[in-house]
DNA sequence: ATCGGCTCGCGCAA
DNA sequence: TGCGCGAAGCCGAT
């Protein structure tokens, strides 16, 4: 299919549900096993032709960064092992931590095991995001019982639980991998100091970047412009295609006699909000966890919505986006082989390819870089460059127009039908689009007593819908539009101050807000005659 | 539909 | 110190 068909066909379906108001099924969504199954087959020769065993590839030491005064693997009597304590990228093939840790094991000639531990409770997580994360560790689980690697699970402080598990199977060296999250950088801290690191090596690997976080930019960087060519000029050299993670040779006696994971059990371990109505009247179904369906939507992607991401990626009445990104927050995929897939297209669809690159690179390790620098401060105020925090403190007593309270904008029950429209999507759906979310953050700044409020209700709904939330993208997303992170100054305006500017006639212009709104039934409520509440300031 | 002006501060050359 | 440049924007002219 063509183009422009594709789009007319798309358009149809909207008009369809405008008239019907009937659900229409996402076309993002495979149903093609076999096709699929081909692709999942050819990264797998494709791993095979690359290296025999990471053992025999050209590994990047830089993606690595040693963290405990030993730093090889010491002779022991009791060998448990290398542990590899997976949080943020939970699939087993196309990951640099795993690929590390079996490279530590097959050279000592050791067992490997992998454990993940879940706090108890863990930022704004909700049944939403743990039944996406555990699929995806089910999966896990299968392809370490045919790879024999001792896959484990549990619940609780992992501060705690990883130092047990070291001590008590005896493990001999520790990967872990990268989230510049406050949470996961202090448990990893707190572990490498409650472990021998004279005795037992502890290390780091990004396994979710392609050029590593402290590689491309031993800085806060100040906006895409000042980090583009750092991580351009390195990508050659880690763009690598991946070797495979193979069955290991060393048996692990932790595997005999282990008992089967109870996944119900463990859900019913955590301590999450369930009374949320919003979440349990709305169950997703267009995505579910675990790499083989990340796969399936990246395939869908490449064949069916790649072409449009050039020019229609700001229009959210067509479906042109990957729609990758829950999976690549779970880690369930990794963004290189997203990278590599797509650039398979580069010569027949240029212009999308590059779009899509700079999202899935550049602005992705820009949020990593955002994070990791600023790491008590990412999500706060005070994490925004001075210019914008001392433009909002001369705003922040404007007169808002419309003020609304958190319960108002989390149903969607603002004025302004294009804005319900977007949180009906993201309560419905557990996503955004990515063009919308701009303008809903932007909103949020407009609606609220205070850019601190603003702030705060932007990341908790965000966080608390959203699939791919509660990750360094989510933050910087509301960040760049509330507080002016990797943005500059625009002309100044009441509220808003220097900070760009986003409003519904802007909308109006770029797409058919109609079919958007119709599509997610937004409603008007109590809207004042003024429309558009701000005149530009004059100097 | 498309285009240029607006506006701002970093980064770099001087 | 001054100038060029980028920017997921808006707006008005054509």
């Amino acid at each position: 299919m063509i183009a422009n068909e594709y789009i007319a066909s798309q358009k149809r379906t909207n008009s369809e549900a405008f008239k019907t108001k009937t659900k229409t099924k996402d076309d993002s969504t495979v149903k093609d096993e076999t096709k699929t199954n081909d692709l999942i087959t050819s990264l797998k020769e494709k791993r095979n032709q690359t290296a025999k065993s990471i053992l025999d590839f050209d590994f990047k030491k830089k993606r690595v960064q040693i963290l405990s005064q030993a730093k090889e693997i010491k002779e022991s009597d009791s060998s448990g092992g290398i542990l590899y304590w997976m949080f943020r990228d939970c699939r087993v093939q196309d990951n640099w931590a795993l690929l590390f840790a079996q490279k530590l094991a097959l050279k000592n000639e050791l067992p490997l095991n992998i454990l993940f531990c879940l706090p108890q409770k863990y930022l704004e997580y909700n049944a939403r995001h743990y039944k996406f994360l555990i699929k995806g560790l089910e999966e896990v689980q299968e392809e370490c019982d045919e790879l024999n690697i001792n896959f484990n699970v549990c619940v609780g402080e992992p501060a705690i639980q990883v130092v047990d598990f070291i001590e008590s199977n005896h493990i001999q060296g520790v990967v872990c991998d990268f989230l510049p999250l406050k949470d996961c950088m202090q448990w990893q801290e707190s572990v490498l100091n409650q472990i021998d690191s004279n005795q037992i090596p502890f290390i780091r690997v990004d396994a979710h970047n392609i050029v590593p976080c402290w590689i491309a930019s031993d800085k806060l960087e100040y906006a895409a412009r000042t980090i583009r060519n750092k991580i351009n000029s390195q990508l050659s050299q880690y763009l690598q295609q991946y070797p495979p993670v193979i069955q290991h040779k060393y048996n692990n006696k932790n595997i005999i006699n282990k008992k089967k994971i109870d996944w119900n059990d463990v859900l019913n371990q955590l301590k999450y909000d369930k009374s949320d109505e919003l979440i349990n009247n709305n169950e997703i179904t267009w995505a579910e966890g675990g790499t083989s369906n990340g796969l399936k939507m990246l395939q869908s992607f490449q064949q069916k919505r790649i072409q449009l991401f050039g020019t229609k990626r700001n229009d959210p009445t067509i479906s042109a986006l990957s729609n990758l990104s829950p999976w690549l927050h779970f880690g369930h995929i990794s963004a290189q082989r997203c990278v590599l897939v797509i650039q398979e297209l580069k010569s027949k669809y240029t212009e999308s390819v590059n779009s899509y690159c700079e999202e899935v690179i550049i602005r992705r390790e820009l949020s990593d870089n955002f994070c990791y620098y600023n790491i008590n401060k990412y999500n706060k105020l005070d994490g925004a460059p001075s210019w914008a925090q001392l433009t909002l403190k001369q705003h922040s007593k404007d007169k808002r127009t419309y003020l609304y309270t958190l319960d108002e904008l989390q149903h969607g029950r603002t004025h302004d039908d294009l804005w319900n429209s977007a949180q009906i999507e993201l309560y419905k759906t557990g996503k955004l689009h990515g063009f919308m979310r701009m303008y809903w953050a932007k909103k949020v700044l407009e609606w609220t007593e205070s850019p601190e409020q603003a702030l705060q209700y932007a990341l908790y709904l965000n966080d608390q819908y959203a699939l791919d939330g509660n990750d360094p993208n989510g933050y910087v997303g509301c960040m760049w539009s509330i507080c002016g992170v990797h943005d500059q100054g625009w002309g100044e305006r009441e509220i808003f101050g220097k900070i760009r500017f986003m409003n519904y006639q802007g909308c109006k212009r770029k797409f058919d807000i109609k079919a958007y709104i119709a599509r997610w039934g937004g409603k008007e409520y109590n809207k004042k005659q003024e429309t558009i509440p701000f005149k530009k300031l004059k100097k």
